[in-house]
DNA sequence: CCTTGGCACTCGGCAGTTTTGAGTGCTAAA
DNA sequence: TTTAGCACTCAAAACTGCCGAGTGCCAAGG
């Protein structure tokens, strides 16, 4: 047999592959070890048991699978994960009814927030995992306008869209008390001034202004620049907001069937922070984004998979949508899912702009 | 040994309230079914196991006990929780350090949705159970302002307060296409012209305004009462908000140590209409109410004990705050959690709403 | 040189049996 | 009225043997 670098894990003997490949198939399927006389009498090779192991055997040596006690069948490992996603497998494409899920779920939803949800759910029962949609920082977008309404003495609530037409509430606490008026106007004035502008560049235009309020002493300007700022900041824990639907789901894989494990990955999934973390550094990432087990901190600690991508076209990212689930998962079908629906999702919301534009 | 008559559970031989006390104290620290040697032995009786025996017969005729199995030890039903609670039950005054975190927990809130939010999580760690802060519909509430705001052309953005600081965000979709100047004034209109007033009385005064805005032909007025009434409807299901907190506190407990029987319970908290429904039924009760078993249909169905109390003070109940866990709970100490909490609740929120007030 | 059959060995899971222990009810004696 | 004793029940734990799937290694065969 020609020596098997794993440089990159590109080349493995072709037989070899067909075996990985066939052994992670089988595994996803039945979720059980897979052993050589089975594998054998799959009618997929005409090999005996025997040669069989020997394969087997190397794809061990290789870190492709293990065995999770002797005399157990193998099971692929994330390495092997890896490997069969990326030269192996044939995504299956999606079928009709599939996409009329998706399609129909997201269309009839209009505000944001409604379009995200339905999205998660769909996708959480389409795949029968975990699904999760996550909206990230309004930092980045353009801002179409900003309100003030007082509900308090003292508490100011602010209104922000954005170009892509998000809805920021944020309530903020003031020094000074507020008339209704004064805060008419500071909206006009912050919206017809700074639209266009993302929160970023309007927050350092604030604070230039800061000066030149100095120099001019105008009360008005100065309350504007102090609930501007006010508004301005902090908006970045508040709105990553982040859908995750399905948590039950898991309580139907045999692989969570002892209390212990599903425990730990209940109590993973509480951790919103943590998993906005990952999501997050998905977000950079071009097309489909999968995380395999080991691959991260996170997930290791979980012996989750993900599988996302993120929605919105290149010029603004919106966000991400995706997939949560157990390493053993059917990533040939929940590839393409993850695909689709964020692109569904990306057309529907930039369609859902449009309109708007269109109508003014 | 003296008869013993069932009405109202009142005259239990001293000796058998006794036992009954001791069982369901040990049943609830242990989880295990109590047999009459071990309650013999723990020395709190001066009996053979064989007289405790005999008692517990009468107990069990009387439908306060039940033995899992032939030749198990006894449990208490609900019935007998149920006189335990209400006659046998001495409430441990809370620790020094359970007040101090629900005191610092709820003060470091100031809005609304962060003090609930916040207490239920309190609840839910100090019980280690679930913890539920359920804010009913704002319908009876006076309001003390309604604004509008353009998220979109034909959306609009309408944030109520009502006269106890609870704000309420809806968006609203319009056939008109309003200016912001419209909106503004239509804010200012309502306002003066409502405050005070709670949705149900705003909405039927609009409707009477119909009439005599067709009278006048003021187009102004028709966009004030189009939008108007789009915005006082439809407020009921958005905002009895129920803050869940501690789900996963449950996955320790023992008694749902199989898949299955969690399983179910899950799915129970995601029913949330139920969990609302229940809670209001509470909601028309004095002081703590505490639900067990079979005592409700819901309950019954998931073999859960709720221990709830309203919050608020009597002219205006706010909402519901309260325990779910497994019946086998420590009601000594969650009753008085529960009574403690609600009353900061109470006097949290009315003291939020007093500053405001007072700023004023 | 690769493939294959054979062989010895390992180990988890299952079924059946036994043992143990906690608990009960009843009865008769104190 | 209490208690000790006895016979009985039953679930859970422990022990048993056994089967089967799987492995590694070796030596024979194409």
């Amino acid at each position: 047999m020609m020596p098997i670098r794993d440089i990159h894990g590109e080349d493995l003997d072709v037989r070899a592959r067909e075996v990985l490949r066939e052994i992670v198939l089988q595994h996803i399927a039945s979720g059980e070890p897979i052993g050589s006389r089975m594998l054998s009498k799959c009618g997929r090779f005409s090999l005996s048991p025997a040669s069989l192991r020997n394969v087997m055997a190397d794809l061990e040596d290789l870190g492709y699978l293990t065995q999770p006690h002797t005399s157990a069948g193998r099971v692929p490992t994330d390495r092997g994960y890896r490997f069969f996603i990326t030269h192996l497998m044939k995504s299956r494409s999606l079928s009709q009814r599939e996409r009329e899920v998706i399609d129909e779920q997201v269309g009839h939803a209009h505000e944001i927030d409604d379009i995200l949800q339905v999205a998660s759910r769909a996708l959480s029962a389409l795949s029968d995992q975990v699904g999760v949609v996550f909206m990230p920082t309004l930092l980045q977008f353009a801002i179409r306008s900003m309100d003030f309404i007082a509900i308090g003495d003292r508490k100011i609530q602010c209104v922000i869209v954005s170009s892509n037409g998000v809805v920021v509430n944020k309530v903020i606490e003031t020094r000074f008390v507020f008339s209704r008026d004064e805060l008419d106007k500071i909206g006009r004035y912050i919206t017809t001034e700074f639209a266009g502008l993302t929160l970023d560049q309007i927050r350092r235009r604030l604070i230039r202004m800061t000066e030149q309020e100095r120099a001019q002493h105008d009360e008005m300007l100065q309350k504007t620049i102090t609930l501007g700022i006010e508004a301005v900041n902090d908006v970045v824990p508040f709105d990553h907001e982040l859908y995750v639907e399905g948590a039950a789901s898991i309580l139907n894989k045999p692989e969570y069937a002892d209390a212990a494990a599903l425990r730990k990955t209940f109590l993973a999934l509480q951790e919103k922070e943590k998993l906005v973390e990952i999501l997050e550094t998905c977000l950079s990432g071009e097309g489909l984004q999968i995380v395999i087990g080991a691959e991260s901190d996170f997930t290791r600690m979980h012996d989750f998979s993900i599988v996302a991508r993120r929605y919105g076209n290149q010029s603004t990212p919106l966000g991400m949508v995706g997939i949560i689930g157990p390493m053993r998962m059917e990533y040939a079908r929940m590839a393409p899912l993850v695909d689709y629906l964020s692109r569904a999702l990306g057309r529907k919301i930039e369609e859902e702009h449009h309109e708007e534009e269109h109508e003014s």
